[in-house]
DNA sequence: AAGTCTAATTGAACGTCGTTCAGTTCTGGA
DNA sequence: TCCAGAACTGAACGACGTTCAATTAGACTT
């Protein structure tokens, strides 16, 4: 058997990412494999590979969904008047949504691209844009501080809740601590602020 | 042929534990195999097993070294009557064994054990050490705080900083910034001084 | 309508991995 | 001296990612 009609490329490609982050976000990237995958949605998996690079070409696409999902996620927050809070309301966003999306989330940063694969640009695009929304809570706090200093706080605040979060999410705080992750982030979140508060001109 | 005699038992499984440690040193851990670590020493990858229960078990014995170096880099670390300089120092002494050793130190935190598997005690303990000497730190600074502040944010300090610079380590932190990871490790450190400085009793 | 071209799909194959195990050989103790 | 059991090998199992010759069905040409 070869050449069916069952779905056209398109359609098979949208099935093939679909498939792979229903499989991901239920099993795990560790569970994931190109035959578990092809034997999901009734093909081979040598066809797998004449619609898609290889399997980091999938992984990325999917990936790719779980960064989108999260600016959404940070759009979607409860919007404040005072930037002090909605800097906690972004970190409650992003926390609700890694918490929904655990399995996705740490196939984001678990999995492993080969050596020389470049990471894709829209990639650090998307973490950029994220990056810019948090910086301009800190441009309101203390508007006399140029771009900069509020950009690198953004940047600071954004890698350290990150940190946290997937040390969380990937079981392994509780190596290091055994209080709430929520807390543990509001807490931060907090120092961020009172260091930028502090901060000379 | 069987039944050689070119080592003891216990000369045997420290030159399996000595030569894995090599191995991800120089290669990393996803050059690392059982046929790989077997071939480095002139045995089968059966044999392996026979004084191992199973691959995890002799990674965990190179990450237990890791982990028991790092405490070393820590008790070498540049004395200092200040507590607030001492952070500091704690600091550098992390960051510059990590830079030594990032194969090795990638290997403690990326390595996947099988699901059920639980985390060895000492792991635990060895880590809870570095905290007690980070939240003795934070009692000197002020000492009016009950021992349990100074403890939560030495664990706060460690996780903070351990996930930077893993993230660093892993090579992922540039996809969120273009700074230098001592600077950005030292800022959070003034960071947590600020933060339990202001403290409220 | 018949024939040809081409894209889509399969299934077997390659070399890798962790792990197991029957079989073989050697060592230490009785 | 003999033998139980420990140490070691090599083949095997079922997984993995990936490639590719062979096959087939749809699209295009005449």
């Amino acid at each position: 058997m070869a050449r069916r009609a069952d779905h056209s490329k398109e359609e098979l490609a949208s099935l093939v990412v679909n498939t792979a982050e229903e499989l991901i976000a239920e099993e795990g990237i560790d569970a994931f494999s190109a035959r578990s995958l092809s034997r999901a949605i009734g093909y081979t998996a040598g066809t797998l590979y004449h619609h898609f690079k290889d399997l980091d070409d999938i992984v990325t696409q999917v990936n790719t969904r779980t960064l989108v999902g999260l600016a959404r996620a940070f759009a979607d927050g409860t919007p404040s008047d005072d930037p002090r809070q909605m800097l906690h309301n972004y970190a409650d966003a992003f926390l609700g949504y890694i918490t929904l999306k655990r399995n996705l989330w740490n196939a984001l940063f678990e999995f492993r691209r080969k050596p020389d694969q470049p990471v894709p640009p829209w990639y650090v695009e998307a973490i950029a844009s994220l990056i810019r929304i948090i910086a301009q809570c800190f441009a309101d706090i203390r508007p006399d501080l140029d771009d900069k200093a509020a950009h690198q706080s953004g940047q600071l605040v954004f890698a350290s809740i990150h940190s946290v979060v997937s040390l969380d999410s990937s079981g392994r705080l509780n190596l290091i601590m055994d209080r709430d992750i929520g807390k543990v982030v509001h807490e931060l979140v907090d120092m961020h602020i009172l260091a930028y508060t502090h901060r000379t001109k």
